[in-house]
DNA sequence: CTGAAAGCGCTAACAG
DNA sequence: CTGTTAGCGCTTTCAG
């Protein structure tokens, strides 16, 4: 390609008949010039199509405003980034981050090597991180803390813990649904959820609270520990609906796919929901509504979230220490429970 | 912040008693460095944690390894990118990235501002631009195109396309959902889908050649325009249901966001599917095979579409030109289709 | 108001 | 094998 190599300031300046430096005060809005060269140069770069170089300008400047986003993945499974709650956070992310003048790299970690993201600031490749899952790399997250990575988790907030996190009230959510599937009739509510994961973990606590606070008796072996994601939670709850009697009448699913894999299969059994089991999911991810039949959910504030996280990170870069944050959960009743008591919506 | 601004070469020369050209040597595999220097600053190295600024290092050698994904969004809406089929893309090009050792600068663009994203390009932020989503945006494109922007786009092959595209063969897939649905006795099928978006456009095409094929008469005012967004084109969907008799028996939908949408409107109506109305959706996303009926769809094959993509950028970064790509689509019979003829999958 | 010159953190000739 | 030196493209004192 005889492409001319690409457009440079001193190209401009060359061109205008002035010093780069009068190119880059033009281009920066400085008032220190002249009015007239100042369009002249505008319309100079403009109709050449010249940007300043970035990267260039950051070195000068030690500034830098793009922000590492971080899914980690199972390395087993190395799927593709499909939990479609956690994707609709990077899209709401895309946008907070663009309205507050910040660009996006977006990374997947293999979850054995956690660690290797703080490179992405050490290196000075990002600003700060944004890590979408907590999963089981507490100690991972607060080791980075400790080396003063500026860091924001999505996740609970656990105890003796380093790094600033933003979730929803896990505990709240667990409990609203539980309450919800009580009152509306259900006495042995099966919990879906690995409780090892400490948002899971803050959910069953939810529903322990409401059996105690409704004085209803906490039902024996009613957990059942499923991964996040659909096809692998499948075979695992496949195997417990085998067992008859069911044992339960009401459901409550610490994720909506995780729900909608249980529903399918029960009917495929030729259980009825919400007639002979009535469910509840966590997340409300768009396809909630649409599913029939449409699932009652608790809805995790995903917009609030990536603004708030984000916040949270700039506070950070600017040094003014952080505090996590959990966010409020909203019941969201339609059709898959709610037999008895609560409104339509 | 006490935080000793951040570990530069210079300390990690100063601190092992050697210039920085030795530790860039070290650092970067040189084979011109003594085995025992080398091990010892790499390990001091490690030990402090420190990571080649990269900034700076692109800028010394002329490369960048960052690419930009791009994906467009209706200004009016300002809806969180939402669009599963996207969002899984977006998954699979994080993968194919990191694999190829790239990174990812997620971008999204205001759709009427299309043009601003070549600025990525020439402000030297990222060595090329991955578009998802064609849209209406083939004007746009090309001009970026001729601007020598490398560039490749999710979508269909157009005439006097001057960019580069990467997409599944829309008018195949079409008729493979036609063909299916006639096959499965359907006379009347509803076409949903924007046909002035030259995706949609390319499967109706397919839908219109099976009828010629199959020598079934086309129906007359069986196509109804919807946007991709589900919640828009459930207002649309909803008021063409209101007319009776229906008028069709079959419906092949351009997305499966549509299809479920579809759906599940007709149920509220009573309309039984496939019982009544047999329906074929596009995309194959995740949760399609967990509606209820489990939907019939035309798989496009996303894994093979990111990969296809980046290779074809790299081809471009390096000069070599571009071949726009179209990928085969593959027919998945679930339940909510293929009452007679085909087998399930 | 404008230009000359220094330097952001790094790598690559070029000499030892 | 190692150090010295020059500069990647830009911004910003410091002098005019």
């Amino acid at each position: 390609m005889g492409l001319a190599d690409k457009l440079q300031m001193a190209d401009i300046a060359r061109l205008a008949g002035v010093s780069t430096a009068t190119v880059s005060r033009a281009l920066s809005g400085s008032k220190l010039i002249n009015e007239e060269t100042r369009t002249r140069i505008l319309e100079l770069a403009r109709s050449l199509n010249y940007t300043v170089n970035v990267g260039a300008k950051n070195l000068r400047m030690g500034e830098n405003r793009t922000i590492g986003v971080v899914i980690p993945y199972d390395s087993k499974s190395k799927q593709a980034l499909s939990e479609p709650f956690f994707l609709s956070m990077v899209g709401v992310l895309a946008s907070a981050l663009t309205d507050q003048n910040y660009e996006m790299l977006l990374s997947r970690v293999d979850e054995d090597d956690m660690v290797s993201i703080a490179d992405l600031y050490t290196s000075g490749r990002v600003a700060g991180l944004i890590v979408i899952g907590q999963w089981h790399h507490h100690d991972d997250l607060n080791s980075m803390a400790l080396r003063k990575v500026p860091l924001v988790v999505w996740g609970a907030k656990m105890p003796q813990q380093l790094y600033c996190s933003v979730g929803s009230d896990n505990e709240l959510g667990g409990y609203q649904a539980t309450v919800h599937l009580l009152n509306s009739g259900c006495r042995k509510i099966l919990f879906l959820g690995d409780v090892t994961l400490p948002e899971a973990e803050a959910r069953y606590q939810g529903y322990v609270r409401a059996h105690t606070e409704l004085k209803i008796p906490l039902p024996e072996g009613l957990t059942l520990s499923l991964p996040f994601e659909a096809s692998a939670a499948r075979a695992i709850l496949s195997k417990r609906l085998e067992k008859l009697p069911l044992g339960f009448d009401g459901l409550f699913a610490s994720s909506d796919l995780q729900a909608f894999a249980a529903i399918s299969l029960m009917n495929e059994l030729g259980l009825d929901v919400p007639g002979q089991v009535q469910v509840v999911g966590y997340d409300d991810i768009e396809i909630a509504k649409h599913f029939r039949p449409r699932l009652s959910t608790i809805r995790q504030p995903v917009e609030l979230a990536g603004t708030a996280m984000l916040n949270s990170l700039i506070q950070q870069i600017k040094g003014e220490g952080c505090t996590s944050i959990s966010l409020p959960t909203q019941l969201i009743v339609r059709e898959s429970s709610g037999m008895n008591l609560e409104a339509k919506s």
